[in-house]
DNA sequence: CATAGCATGTAAACAGTTACATGATTAT
DNA sequence: ATAATCATGTAACTGTTTACATGCTATG
């Protein structure tokens, strides 16, 4: 077995925008301006796709039969609204149903902080900061849209998935900022003279 | 400012391979070879670098000056072992005092969740329990690390930074398992009957 | 005697982002 | 006026992985 997989971690598959697509205009018909805007708003913190991924497989999943595409003049400006097929349901059923992968993780503040011993401890203290403060705005975010769903679900108006996928995002950065709190003590208490150069 | 900016996910500049080396070079003289494997037993849950990446990036960091290169016959075979020059560390020390980025997420896992409401429960909770079990090896190992790395960092052998990343993981790890159990009950409790086809 | 590890490296293919083009509308 | 939003799309670039080539050594 190769070295790399001890965490599973392969992208032998090709590109699953078609599904993060297919999977958009399962909830509703939508425009690929409002797809970009919805998944802007929901999936951004699992899943990003760019303009130059998104318009490009509209074409090829309508040529495909997979979406159809209506056509609307609003004023001036051309609107192209999507809808999902049968066919296109069915394959996102498929894909739903397959197993899932692990994309490799890139976080560069952890691997500077892993290399951390080579700058003066205040370095890594003061990036770490930064990413408090940010976890903190995500968390307040996060809990409203949290609290929101919730009663939406408990109200039967709004699918469980949605609250899950919320709620992933609220337990991620709670742990992150008790990681933040627990490192920068760390480094007080432990960090010794760094290399200096020069 | 942008849509897709509220995360402040962003990669403008270019790649950070070089820097990944440089700072395992920092740790100690390694060959190409070494470092991948250091970095698999390491880094590999927040950075990740390949083959195709990380030899043509040891070739031009030796061109460029920023590490020198020992060969070494070892019975037959060819061992190039790397060092990091003056110049390779106030490179390495530059970027690590430089503002870190963040990169684009990839859950495939959280997409399928997402968009669950389109197949059987079941299949979801069955995504679920794999990516527990993965977690549930992975806190294991981390745990491990995390107790060795303890006492070793109490007693002044090593840097806190490696202490630190560990302590990522194993937070990480752990909001992941507690997450996948309240999904579970929640997806028992609050399913609706999925979006048939055909 | 086959498999895994040690060890270096390359080429082709792919995935993905960025930056731009175009232009109307709405808000400040 | 200017910026932001609405709206679609493309081309060039870059980053990255994968798969392969090569061949030795140690282990079961």
């Amino acid at each position: 077995m190769c070295l790399l997989d001890i965490y599973g971690v392969f992208m032998t598959n090709g590109s699953k925008t078609q599904y993060a697509v297919l999977g958009a205009l399962s909830i509703q018909p939508m425009s690929g301006y409002e797809i970009k805007k919805m998944m802007a708003e929901s999936t951004n913190y699992f899943w990003t796709e760019s303009n130059g991924q998104l318009y490009p497989t509209l074409a090829k999943l309508a040529k495909s039969k997979f979406v159809t595409v209506e056509k609307q003049m609003v004023g001036e400006k051309l609107k192209k609204i999507y809808t999902i097929t049968a066919a296109g349901l069915e394959k996102l059923q498929d894909w739903l149903t397959q197993d899932f992968q692990y994309y490799p993780v890139r976080k560069e503040l952890l691997l500077k902080i892993f290399y951390g011993q080579n700058v003066a401890p205040a370095v890594s203290i003061q990036h770490i900061q930064k990413h408090l403060r940010k976890c903190q705005d995500l968390l307040k975010m996060y809990k409203d849209i949290e609290n929101k769903l919730t009663s939406s679900v408990e109200q039967g108006e709004t699918s469980v998935y949605f609250l899950l996928t919320v709620k992933a995002g609220v337990g991620t950065v709670k742990t992150e900022i008790a990681w933040c709190k627990e490192s920068i003590d760390l480094i007080k208490k432990y960090a010794k003279p760094h290399r200096k150069n020069k």
